[in-house]
DNA sequence: GCCATTCTGAACCAATCGGTCCAGAATGGC
DNA sequence: GCCATTCTGGACCGATTGGTTCAGAATGGC
């Protein structure tokens, strides 16, 4: 028989990674899972082989879109308008809640670190992979290598830094200014 | 009776605040705690109520020790040196993997929020506090007040970004450089 | 040394955890 | 319509969770 729910199965995986994002990987119990990918325990088990196994797939799966996204913006945009964009998005428009859920990865690190470090290294990598593509951006934009590194190592301080701020209800207001007064900065320091 | 073990409740506490600071909230379960603490469950429950009691309790001990730390700091030193030692003493001299546990602040809003958001609020507003000296500092620096805050929260959102950064085990030298970079920034606004 | 008070180790509790198992439903090939 | 294969609801498992209870040890006052 041909595999039957390879769409169900993704979507599964998506119901997942939404309540793994906002949760955390602790706080989500099976239970709760199950119920937001409305499967059965066995099915679950058949698909998944287990908890932390899912966790791994939705947190690359995170990485995959985080980089798409800023990917496409690069291939659309001016290199810093692109970086500054990836950044404002998460607080304009109708995105809803979504840009108070942080970042995944930067979840993982803070939650797992002392705990499993093993998934802190995996969401380290997936850092590490974004933090080249700000640089790669910024050396689009004109900085030397060594500049377009040092910038873009602050960047993703940044990043974690406002990933971290986006957790504490505060208005969003206040994270625009602060991007808007970074990417003042950035622009400066490459002019 | 005169209370009996009014030290031994505090050095109990001391005792948990250091694996609540590392492990987390969720993933310190009560025998860890009691184990840690070296007290049975009886005593543990008539000197703290509950767990979450207890990390409350942490959670503003350690903010109140930050802050001193930080004060103390304004005390003896020029006002932006304070401000930087004291995000350098993290990562300096041996302190051990103590500078890895970052911000017990920073990794309770990442934690519990979603969940507990009444946790998330009262380490939201510590952390507010912080900022408030981090003004103070900059105000002592000859900076206006308006831009004395400005800069406050661009460094509390720096203090967010590397206690994630910290807690990813890379090499002391790239955090003590990004902090290098970050204050001469500062003080290039300042002049 | 006795007694009232305070403290505590250990047994105990219900609830929940992640994970296994299997009988039976659903499915596709023929 | 029948059979082999695949899938799944729900019962079940031992371990662990945070929390309660209480008998008896430790303590201080006298």
């Amino acid at each position: 028989m041909v595999r039957l729910l390879e769409f169900n199965r993704s979507q599964a995986a998506n119901k997942a990674l939404v309540l793994f994002w906002h949760k955390g990987y602790q706080a989500s119990s099976l239970a709760d899972l199950l119920a937001a990918m409305g499967i059965g325990r066995s099915s679950f088990y058949a698909a998944f082989t287990d908890k932390r196994s899912l966790y791994i797939e939705c947190l690359d799966l995170f990485a995959a879109r985080t980089l798409a996204l800023l990917q496409g913006a690069r291939a659309e945009m001016a290199p810093v308008d692109a970086l500054q964009g990836f950044f404002e998005r998460n607080f304009t428009g109708a995105r809803g809640t979504r840009g108070h859920w942080g970042c995944m990865l930067v979840n993982t690190v803070l939650e797992m670190a002392g705990l499993d470090e093993d998934l802190v290294a995996r969401a380290g990598r997936h850092l590490e992979e974004m933090q080249r593509v700000f640089q790669a951006c910024l050396e689009d934009a004109g900085a030397s290598p060594a500049r377009a590194a040092e910038l873009a190592a602050m960047l993703m301080l940044f990043n974690e830094g406002i990933r971290v701020s986006s957790r504490r209800r505060l208005p969003d207001a206040q994270h625009l200014h602060a991007i808007a007064t970074t990417f003042r900065l950035v622009r400066h320091a490459l002019a």
